[in-house]
DNA sequence: TGATTTAATAAACACTGTTTAGTATATTTG
DNA sequence: CAAATATACTAAACAGTGTTTATTAAATCA
């Protein structure tokens, strides 16, 4: 039967077809720019179309948002190569933060916006690409603290804590509440100086790893 | 021309009246829920009637975003009595995810949403009732760094700090994204923990305050 | 009382996500 | 090959959204 398997390959070719042109939507306008009926008319079907390939908008956000984690893992490669488990601590929190500031669309799906949690919590499936995520961090602490005989701290909680100060930064920063900084001619100085500050905080606070 | 007068004092009530029901859909139904002809049918008008009040929806959210600073600050009076600045500035901190935490809706506009910055981009204002809590928290820090005689850290720095740790907890608590902690019966301990220690570590490497 | 200003709205515009019923086309079966 | 079935697709509708415009009714002024 090698007319099942072709439409097979169809489908899923249609499906890809719908993803490569929300990404590039999403891309463009961001994800309140990414609608069901601009997606249609981009990929020239009939927004009912869509609803054949994807349950709702909140699977086509979920499926962007693992797009997200993989251009994010892209980003990181020379880190898992690092010998140093500090420095590729840091290394994880300098991207990180340098993606977040630099590819918000994505970032905002990975780490803010509720629709591809939605999605999670509805087929009760959980969240893999963040999991991921967050274990290699705490493997990376664990891998730390057992090289410096810190027996007594918990890796999880010091990655807890390194992602919170770098998602806190991020997000305050894309969304303009930095604006608090008077000195506006040096605002973009700030800004770069307290992303540095931050990581250093956090190393010497978490490992006292001093760089 | 006491006419004058009563229309003004008219067009304040409705005004009122508009922000009153506002915040009532605000609490039950989040932001999402806030819809300009659900707020019509609620006060009993026709949606077009709220333009003829406010400009559109994004000025109505930013008035409800300072109601969110004025809930606040009310929920912080006893921190301005405390006379060392350490402890004032550990309990702004507890109160701030506090507040994130149990008053979402409110942080959302204060701290997330994207809506009440675009009016105060519009209008080419300031962001009045975040400048004030930052330079309060920033004047607190002043005051602590003068009183253990460390001049050479920056107090603005410092209050950035603090605030971008809390609201990185904050918004991945409440955005599910703590959902990687794979000990599910213990989340909420976990949690709890995180908030503890994230003030803790932070009042450590900032001013060497141990609690 | 007549002219004018003000307040309010019905209806429309341009969107949004999603569902349903119906129509061609492709495939399978007798 | 023709009839029956399954597949792929869409037009149209449903129930919303924020916002604008033209019009009407009421209040105020001259």
């Amino acid at each position: 039967m090698g007319i099942a398997e072709r439409k097979e390959r169809e489908k899923q070719d249609i499906k890809d077809l719908i993803l490569l042109k929300a990404k590039e939507i999403l891309i463009k306008e961001g994800q309140d720019g990414l609608s069901i009926r601009k997606l249609a008319t981009e990929i020239e079907y009939s927004p009912a179309t869509i609803y054949l390939y994807f349950q709702d908008k909140d699977e086509i956000l979920y499926q962007m948002m693992n797009m997200g984690f993989e251009k994010m893992a892209q980003s990181m490669t020379h880190v898992y190569a690092l010998e140093d488990p500090l420095k590729r601590i840091y290394e994880i929190g300098r991207l990180y933060i340098e993606f977040g500031l630099h590819e918000w669309e994505w970032y905002h799906l990975m780490f803010n916006s509720a629709s591809p949690m939605n999605h999670i919590e509805r087929c009760k499936a959980e969240w893999g690409p963040g999991i991921a995520m967050y274990d290699y961090l705490a493997a990376c602490c664990q891998e730390a603290f057992l090289q410096q005989g810190k027996t007594d701290r918990d890796p999880k909680i010091a990655a807890l804590h390194l992602w919170s100060a770098a998602h806190g930064l991020v997000t305050l920063a894309v969304t303009n509440r930095f604006c608090v900084v008077e000195d506006h001619a040096h605002q973009e100085a700030v800004r770069n100086h307290l992303i540095e500050d931050t990581l250093k905080h956090i190393m010497i606070s978490l490992f006292d790893y001093k760089i």
